[in-house]
DNA sequence: GTTTGACCTTGCCATAATGGTAAGGTTTAG
DNA sequence: CTAAACCTTACCATTATGGCAAGGTCAAAC
């Protein structure tokens, strides 16, 4: 049972590199772990799960500050589905709207380079319209 | 003819701020502005030309190490528009990954979002779902 | 038993673009 | 002359991640 793993272990089972572990440690998103003699870091399962549900949460890009909110929810049996359906609809609505502005950029830029001949002479509207007061 | 403007009215005109102004200049992209005997930053208009292609440029998101490349072919009239040409392409490459990117993000997340009631029960999903070891 | 390689530790620096604040000099209008 | 609105530099903060360095530890091979 409780078998225990070191940072680097912990790291390869979650996905998660052992800088980063350090890192949520060290800014409150995860509780400081036992440590052995030497001074080593020890994980056991029930940590891991909460690595790899950390990985899972950046994955989808959820911030660090996010995601403590989301561990705290997790672990709260009282906590009520509410309150985590908002955090994620947040998120979404965030997602949606840097989605649109990236579209946008890819459509005015995809317009300028299409009008760009892209060739060995010096005219080059993409420039052209940068340079344009607008 | 040459009005020259101090940094708070090249901000305005440029539609930059006057604390980015500094940080280009200070980064390399734009040569050091004449002063006053004060000290005062100095901008002509052609220089304020310069300070809009540098706005016109981030709000297509190049950063600012593309947009000092940009200048340079810009002022070179040497500059073949291949050369711009594969810069926007580049740029519009990494544009479309990462809308790629937020779009699963966006997709995985709607489907969890949907699959939440939102009430007041503990019950949910997306929190089961992030625990998963997947 | 010692050496060696693969771990682990902490601490500091760097990234990208931007904003804030503070302490102090300047200019302009009243 | 004074007050408001400028300007200056310098430092700190953000977000999540990586890198490096100096040094301790552990296990296996010799």
């Amino acid at each position: 049972m409780a078998t225990l793993l070191t940072i680097g272990d912990a790291a390869k089972e979650s996905g998660l590199s052992a800088k980063m572990i350090r890192h949520y440690e060290q800014s409150g998103l995860l509780r400081k772990s036992p440590r052995t003699d030497a001074g080593y870091r020890l994980y056991n399962s029930e940590q891991i799960n909460q690595l790899r549900f950390i990985r899972q949460a950046r994955s989808l890009g959820f911030s660090l500050h996010d995601i403590q909110s989301l561990l705290e929810l997790w672990q709260d049996p009282q906590r009520e589905s509410r309150a985590v359906k908002q955090l994620a609809q947040q998120h979404l609505d965030e997602i949606t709207s840097k989605i649109a502005e990236l579209q946008h950029m890819q459509q005015v830029l995809t317009a300028l380079a299409d009008s760009c001949r892209g060739d060995g002479s010096p005219h080059c509207n993409i420039l052209q319209q940068l340079a344009k007061p607008s």
